[in-house]
RNA sequence: GCGCUCAUAGCUCAGUUGGAUAGAGUGACGGACUACGAAUCCGUAGGUCGCAGGUUCGAAUCCUGCUGAGCGCGCCA
């Protein structure tokens, strides 16, 4: 609509121009917006306040001159306003909203979505959590937003790739061995030592009982036995990260080994790059490269005096593989702790020759747990922390999948356990739910009355949807598409929970104004208005479905 | 000390590239089921958008300073 809507405008413009109604100037950068007031229209645009220095007019009389050249020959528009202080509000004629109930219906589970590939491949990497230990709150928020966000891209026709980096290189997988061991031997010595900073969860007991089952660990050496405890230790944890993911529906198409950049040489391969542009060097024995020159902080080292690569090391070699593999974009999804290596990152990219715009960073803000209202504090220190598994064990994955995505990613989330326990209307998910069910019920009446309910309909089956708030429903579910764009492009997919709050509760309204005054229900003796009104709230329903099929959340037809 | 993020109703939070009268849930109070699901709806009350300046036709939104909270500043990962 709004395309359509400027397309007109556009060419009354061009007209002005031509008349020289206007001086010919460069267009400002207007908006056409949604007002939030229905006596303003159905849209609004601010061009004429824009033009009013260029023009050297008062916003009134230029919109007045727009308003009195409007080129509308089709019947586009049933009512053209000057309004405020010089906003022009438009009333789109209401056969052009049947058209798109139509379109919703025919284009059903399809709605929403864009048919045609843009060529532009993102690359989101989210999770990556370290294999030394369970998936724990916060994990899930990345894993709920990522995967949300690779829905929506998906939807809008990109190629999207899911990624988890896993950290199986460094010494906490050593670590990991070492306490798993360590804990081994406190079987039959309780008195053995416990690494200094040993992973302290009872998750590495278990481990380390599991692994005494396969393997002979008394027959072996330390070292042996530590190499062992690590190995299958990571893979074990890799195992149970994998089963917690697929039970919250998510689903990675590359695991990334950070060993294989190692193993395949792709690190040396790439400090060989970076020294032939001259961008590291040498200094107290240890390897540096020069961020500094690229908007970091300072150097960073990347090969320690005791020859070992930092973390940083990989993490580049990481990056410039990502690049090399031909992706448009790359979305990493980070805990807020990091936000310090962002500019390092970028940094290094730009080193590379990378512009730091092709890799966006989100950042996720901490996940509080409140249980009875207390905050229970979580410490990986101390193995203090409510795992992946244990909330899957208490609450629907549709409700903390929901309630996940209900704050924008870059302020912390109290998550009230209890809340989301709830199966009543505390509960955010089953009110949006609840709407989708209420009007499958509606249709089983429908049939029930042996009313057709199959909706072969054009725009002139509708004609009988003249209320203010059916016109406002259809223009609601109509900002679906814009909305997923937008989360294209923000990354801000929190909007699309409170969007379909948000439509759930206008359904809901309409429904109940129903029950007020009869004349306005949804099944009446009036046949075509009926299929009208079935097919206006199918169209609500097709957007809830889909809209909660992006979240990962269910759609049930009963509750 | 430097840097990043946040600050909106009693509480939890939305607020789309700056737009018209700042919204929702929850809690409080009062209402609506003898026909489509009351897991719903309607109404009342509740605001110095942290504070102070600035930019302009217009600021919760952009800029500067201040206050407060969280986090980060390693040849750790």
């Amino acid at each position: 609509m709004k395309e359509k809507l400027n397309d007109l405008l556009k060419n009354t413009i061009d007209y002005c121009f031509q008349q020289e109604q206007l001086k010919e100037t460069p267009l400002p950068d207007y908006v056409i917006e949604v007002p939030n007031n229905r006596d303003h229209g159905h849209l609004a645009t601010n061009l004429p306040m824009l033009l009013a220095s260029s023009q050297k007019r008062a916003p009134r009389d230029i919109a007045k001159v727009i308003v009195e050249n409007f080129k509308d020959p089709e019947g586009f528009l049933e009512k053209i306003e000057i309004a405020g202080p010089g906003f022009i509000n438009f009333t789109i004629s209401s056969i052009e909203w049947l058209k798109i109930l139509k379109d919703i219906i025919e284009l059903n589970e399809k709605y929403g979505s864009t048919a045609s590939k843009r060529g532009e491949s993102v690359l989101v990497e989210f999770v990556s959590a370290n294999p030394t230990g369970p998936l724990h709150l916060g994990h899930g928020r990345g894993a709920a937003l990522g995967d949300t966000i690779c829905r929506i891209l998906d939807f809008r026709g990109y190629d999207v790739v899911r990624e988890f980096y896993i950290n199986d290189a460094g010494v906490q997988i050593r670590l990991l061995g070492e306490s798993i061991y360590a804990r081994w031997l406190q079987m039959k010595n309780p008195d053995h030592l416990f690494p200094e900073n040993g992973y302290h969860g009872d998750y590495i007991l278990d481990l380390a009982k599991e692994i005494a089952v396969e393997k002979d660990l008394s027959s072996m050496d330390e070292e042996t036995a530590i190499s062992t405890c690590s190995e299958i230790g990571k893979e074990k944890m890799l195992l149970e990260i994998k089963k917690d993911l697929e039970q919250f529906r998510v689903d990675f198409d590359i695991w990334f080994n950070e060993s294989e950049l190692f193993e395949k040489g792709l690190v040396a391969k790439s400090l060989e790059e970076m020294k032939e542009k001259d961008e590291l060097y040498e200094k107290d024995g240890a390897l540096w490269i020069k961020t500094a020159s690229y908007g970091d902080d300072k150097d960073r080292v990347i090969k320690k005096q005791d020859g070992q690569f930092t973390y940083f090391a990989s993490d580049i070699s990481y990056h410039l593989d990502k690049h090399k593999r031909g992706f448009s974009r790359a979305l990493n999804l980070w805990g807020a702790d990091h936000h310090g290596y962002i500019n390092r990152v970028k940094s290094a990219l730009k080193a590379n020759d990378i512009d730091g715009n092709w890799l966006s960073v989100l950042l996720i803000q901490l996940v509080k747990l409140f249980k009875e209202g207390q905050e229970i504090r979580m410490s990986k220190r101390a193995g203090q922390y409510v795992t992946m598994k244990d909330l899957l064990e208490e609450v629907d994955v549709d409700a903390a999948r929901f309630v996940f995505l209900t704050k924008t990613h870059d302020s912390a989330l109290d998550f009230d356990i209890d809340m989301v326990k709830k199966h009543d209307n505390d509960n955010p998910v089953y009110y949006v739910q609840y709407a989708h069910a209420r009007i499958c019920s509606i249709f089983r009446k429908a049939e029930d009355e042996g009313i057709d309910i199959a909706l072969n309909i054009d725009e002139n089956d509708l004609t009988g949807l003249k209320l203010d708030e059916e016109v406002d429903l259809i223009r609601y579910l109509e900002g679906f598409t814009e909305l997923l764009d937008s989360i294209c492009k923000s990354f801000e997919a929190h909007r699309l929970t409170y969007y379909l709050t948000d439509l759930a509760a206008r359904f809901h309204r309409y429904f109940n104004l129903g029950i007020k005054d009869g004349g306005n229900r949804i099944i009446t003796e009036d046949l075509h208005l009926t299929k009208a009104r079935l097919a206006l709230v199918a169209g609500v329903k097709t957007v809830i479905r889909n809209g909660l099929n992006l979240l990962g959340v269910s759609a049930p037809e009963k509750m």
